[in-house]
DNA sequence: GCCAACGTTGGC
DNA sequence: GCCAACGTTGGC
């Protein structure tokens, strides 16, 4: 079991959109970076941790709590030449992007960013590492333990 | 809207 | 394989 922070723009899936979904779950699309793709592809399995975290809006931070409720699978809006995910280089036969299904937990009163700053046992954390732009990182049990316990 | 940082692309 | 140009991310 491993832990995890992954960003949304709630403009496009916020915590409660995640919470009104049908079973609470949503497939994470859109994932097109192979750094981020490979952590789903590779690292995730069902019953992972996963720290909601709201990003490219007025108040980023971490919004709640979900969990991998599903092992890797195509992305399905990569075959879609409707969809902004489009990828016309990827075929059904050998699909490029993956993801994982994400189920609600709970929303947490948000954990902003310039929170998470303040603790020097969220140092280390990959988010807040200047110049990270990765949609997935990993946490550790100590940072998932720190801020679920002591900050949500 | 700005801009630093980073990933990807493509010519060579 | 190098690396310049370009596009994107995301906080501010």
């Amino acid at each position: 079991m491993r832990f995890w922070l992954m960003k949304s723009e709630p403009d496009e899936a916020s915590i409660d959109d995640l919470a009104a979904a049908p079973k609470r779950t949503l497939p994470w699309t859109g994932v097109r970076n192979y750094q981020a793709r490979n952590f789903m592809r590779d690292m995730m399995g069902i019953g992972d941790g996963v720290l909601f975290y709201h990003s490219s809006c007025p108040e980023p931070g971490i919004a709640g709590i979900a969990e991998v409720v599903s092992d890797a699978y195509p992305d399905p809006t990569q075959f879609d030449p409707k969809s902004p995910y489009y990828d016309a280089k990827s075929t059904r036969e050998t699909p490029r992007w993956m993801l994982v299904d994400v189920r609600f937990v709970k929303k947490i009163p948000l954990v902003s960013l310039a929170q998470l700053r303040e603790h020097p046992e969220l140092a280390g954390m990959r988010v807040l590492a200047k110049g990270n732009r990765l949609s997935i990182t990993p946490v550790t049990e100590d940072e998932w333990r720190f801020i679920t316990k002591a900050l949500a």
